[in-house]
DNA sequence: AATTTAATGTTAGCAGTGTAAACATGATAG
DNA sequence: CTATCATGTTTACACTGCTAACATTAAATT
């Protein structure tokens, strides 16, 4: 016998919707579905996301977070290269292992930040974590430590980008030097590739 | 008057398609709405583009072509290093003020390119611009060609999402030193940003 | 404890979407 | 001249985001 009142329906339509949007694509995420999905009424969810673009707020939110999570290190430790090396390397496999929720983050599906304050926290505190690792690598100045970080994520966000779309770009290049399969020399080999390009940025 | 059929019904729909998914972003275009503005029946457009994603795909298509041109460095001429960082100023520049139509290039919109002939081929022929300019700065091996190809294409690529999310993602850091105003710093750096990091990817 | 209020749910309905099916028109090939 | 076929139209279906009006119950106030 359920009762009229669901108790915990924000939370089981975020966690449902997360699990959705990462299984099919947010795209393919439909507010009536994710309300049947919970057994509740089409509209209900509305109660708790005045948008979709909310709805898709809070699964970037989620997703920031756990990106957070995945790229931190362990703050006591001194910090060395390899670290750096490491939170890239996380960094890129978090965006392969979660394609769909990395596109609704980094995608234009929620427009401005600014309007969702958790996810302009939990996004920011993902660039903050990078501060702080690369602040102590090195005593940098505080602009040549942004200036690193910019550097830092363009790079493992473009390999993202651009791993994935290797994939599907084709594969009518000659035997092992088209985009593919060097793509896929880099993606297995992702701490000396990040090395080697992070050498040039930093000195130690 | 108006004749029943249109004549060149196919090239109206890519141009305004094109047109539109830049101003309003893809999400936005629908098949009706394109139809109206071409003064034809709902319906129309499907005896040209057999689903919504067949439109993208020709969308996406045209978007390659500009690419490819933007980045194309005359073929007769000796590359140098400066040359590269031009490509890479080019590229950005390109998805920076065709944000929308980049987008449509490199999401989700077009799952798999090898569906697409005319988009595989204008994809890859991006790709292959970039490989013939580093086959002409120095004389390595395809596979390193290859794998510079990526590292370049990645970053720029990085450069591109990055840039255009951290105007999004907040301003409540220190004057001077958080994610918007460096990435604007890189932004009206461009070359010596990409020439910084180049440097350590290739030698001359 | 009784009553008001506010949060959370439901039902009905609008305007818009992608797309399929059946039909209409007219350019072109035989 | 006629038959065919590419290209257009009309109609219809199932789905979508979202609003408005109403129902239920938990929480706050008296």
């Amino acid at each position: 016998m359920k009762s009229y009142h669901h108790g915990n329906l924000k939370q089981e339509l975020i966690d449902c919707a997360c699990r959705l949007c990462e299984r099919d694509g947010y795209t393919k995420l439909s507010i009536r579905s994710l309300a049947k999905e919970s057994g509740v009424s089409q509209t209900a969810p509305y109660r708790h996301f005045e948008t979709k673009e909310t709805l898709y707020a809070s699964v970037a939110t989620e997703g920031f977070k756990k990106l957070s999570k995945a790229c931190h290190i362990d703050a006591d430790k001194k910090i060395t290269k390899k670290h750096l090396v490491e939170i890239g390397c996380n960094y890129i496999e978090f965006g392969l292992k979660n394609a769909n929720t990395y596109d609704l983050m980094f995608g234009t599906a929620v427009g401005n930040f600014a309007e969702y304050p958790e996810l302009l926290e939990s996004a920011n505190s993902t660039y903050e974590n990078m501060r702080l690792s690369f602040s102590k690598l090195a005593s940098d100045s505080d602009e040549v430590i942004a200036f690193k970080c910019i550097t830092l994520w363009s790079m493992v966000h473009g390999l993202v980008g651009i791993l994935r779309k290797v994939q599907v770009v084709g594969d009518d290049f000659e035997e092992g030097v088209g985009p593919i399969s060097t793509a896929s020399v880099i993606a297995t080999n992702l701490e000396d590739h990040l090395d080697k390009v992070l050498t040039g940025l930093i000195q130690n």
